[in-house]
DNA sequence: TATGAATGAGCATTCATTCAT
DNA sequence: GATGAATGAATGCTCATTCAT
């Protein structure tokens, strides 16, 4: 990579990081392209060579991120089998980031196709491991004879549903914090035989 | 209703009618009042007079349309005891109005705040047919001893989320039409006692 | 005059009541045409039928209550002849109506042409007075040998000027009031001999 | 300066001047962003890309002005100590910018308040060298034992009296040559021990 | 590579006035 | 005489994108 190039991809990332930081307080729709420029510190035409369109940006961003947080999960997650373990873990890290998910829970049905997408695609990689635990539960017959990608539609589902709606169920407040026992304990008793 | 009057419903109903189709297509966010105006074929000034404010506009709109699906929801779902019944009879009546509840699924962390504190109280009026019915249930020793407003979390989350993400889900298809046997048979699995 | 004479008159009456109230408070400027007629209690359109233009109703306001307060002021000032009595009486006058006086001290350049005139036309009449005493006084020796006009239109245009700058200089106090004691001691000083 | 900053330096004095030409015409008041950008012969938007608020247009027109004037007003009067001559040279100066002098009596009530700070600041400034010459001509016993204040206010306030009714006591003619005669002997007499 | 000035369509809202009823 | 619905031009301002330098 020749001096030049270096320089370019420095470029990228400058303006890449103050985009994400401008995201995650103000989301994708309401940062505009010249906020971004501004506090990355370049010209507001500099942003439109690197990435032609708004989108582009924005998609660059979540591969970066998407990338990072996957690989965090996966160091989370991979040696996690049991279910409930891997259920606190991941609401962990979603406490740990929660802006950034909470943004994107409210922001998705109007992001570009293709970032929808990628995303729908990264979460799937996470379900997976819900999965596995999941049928090795139920093939021990420590779980319920669940259909068990239903069973996860409702978890990711609802999870998202509280995310995109934490305003309002949780002011300023952490609504995963607020949540998370209710989460697990339904969660738990829809896979589980027995009563507590 | 003199003449007068006749024609300025007339001209409400015409704007309304436009504003909701346009809505239906583009959601409220992305639909200007010029537009309306066009689409209802009178001035953009007109519309103002009609509702001073483009909030009081779509307040409107979810009142006529909100006030509508209650009264039918009631009649639908008012005699009946059921848990699986009153969830089909919802679900049947959301996959007739999709196109209405998806966008505001979509939309709902973006309203106005009066609007938003309608539609959640709109939604606790619903949940409280469902409630009436779990808990007789349970009473009555047929449903699993189970946190009953935490089911209904997970149950509207759910509803919710896949509404949000339908056109990912399922194009231009019914999302509910697609998902409906899923919801209710995991639904039940969560509530029942015993295993298919 | 017929009953449909009298009702007009009535109609034309409470506009006006409603207009010279409304002006008080915010100006004609910035008092629509609309507001007027909601105060009044009749229909938008009403009012254009008794004052065809905004400006025919501000036209006939002047007129109707600068022709009370002109009536006032003459009573107040025909049988005063020292100046510094007419001056006192007058500023009294003023501090008393403020809120009216200094809206159109601010206004007034914004008025059309022909209430300028008529405006003007009354201040002149109001002139008058100090006009006749200076000059009486000045012929029996008591004040110094000035140009009388020239020493109105100091005194006129001081008062004017801190009428339209009441705000900047007095706040919501009286400008008046607060500078009654200047006014009078420096005109007075103006016009005198001796020193104080 | 490069030719980029020559080349937006360029089109800063052109909306300026355009701004500065409806506004003397006009008044700030009743110029529109858009009539600006029209006679400046660019975009609307550009305007805003280099006034972001029409109010920083303004507040840099009366900057440029007022540092301008306040500029030639010092050399004017830095070195004239006698109030007599000082009046004249202010006059004189008042006389050559009239319109833009008008227009800003006539305005001032409306202006934002930032503005108006800084117009009475200015004004401030230019009442220093009255101050200062009357103080020392009273020290010296050449003027009567007035309050200078008070008389400033006489003065100042008919001077503005004079400009914001311009339209009305002089029509298109100069109303400070008009009046400077009136002004100035009146204004003597008023400090002054001697008869005419 | 980078710059940043320029673009212009788009936005919600206001308001004096008109006119059919 | 009175009504009030309808009009549409006008307003200040935003923002993703372009392009000459």
């Amino acid at each position: 990579m020749g001096k030049r190039e270096q320089a370019k991809q420095r470029t990228r990332k400058v303006i890449i990081d103050a985009a994400k930081e401008l995201f995650i307080w103000n989301g994708f729709l309401n940062t505009s392209t010249k906020e971004i420029a501004d506090k990355a510190g370049i010209a507001h035409g500099t942003l439109f060579f690197h990435f032609p369109k708004k989108e582009s940006l924005i998609l660059e961003i979540f591969d970066r991120e998407g990338m990072y947080i996957t690989d965090q999960l996966h160091q989370v997650l991979h040696d996690t089998y049991g279910v409930e373990e891997l259920l606190h873990r991941y609401l962990l890290f979603l406490e740990e980031e929660e802006d950034f998910f909470a943004i994107i829970a409210r922001e998705f049905p109007y992001y570009p196709e293709k970032l929808k997408q990628r995303l729908l695609f990264r979460e799937i990689g996470i379900r997976s491991y819900f999965l596995t635990a999941l049928n090795i539960g139920k093939a021990e017959g420590r779980y319920r004879n669940l259909d068990v990608t239903a069973a996860l539609t409702f978890l990711f589902g609802t999870i998202n549903y509280l995310l995109s709606h934490r305003e309002q169920l949780a002011g300023k407040q952490s609504i995963i914090a607020l949540k998370k026992e209710l989460i697990i304990n339904t969660f738990l008793r829809i896979i589980n035989y027995k009563e507590d």
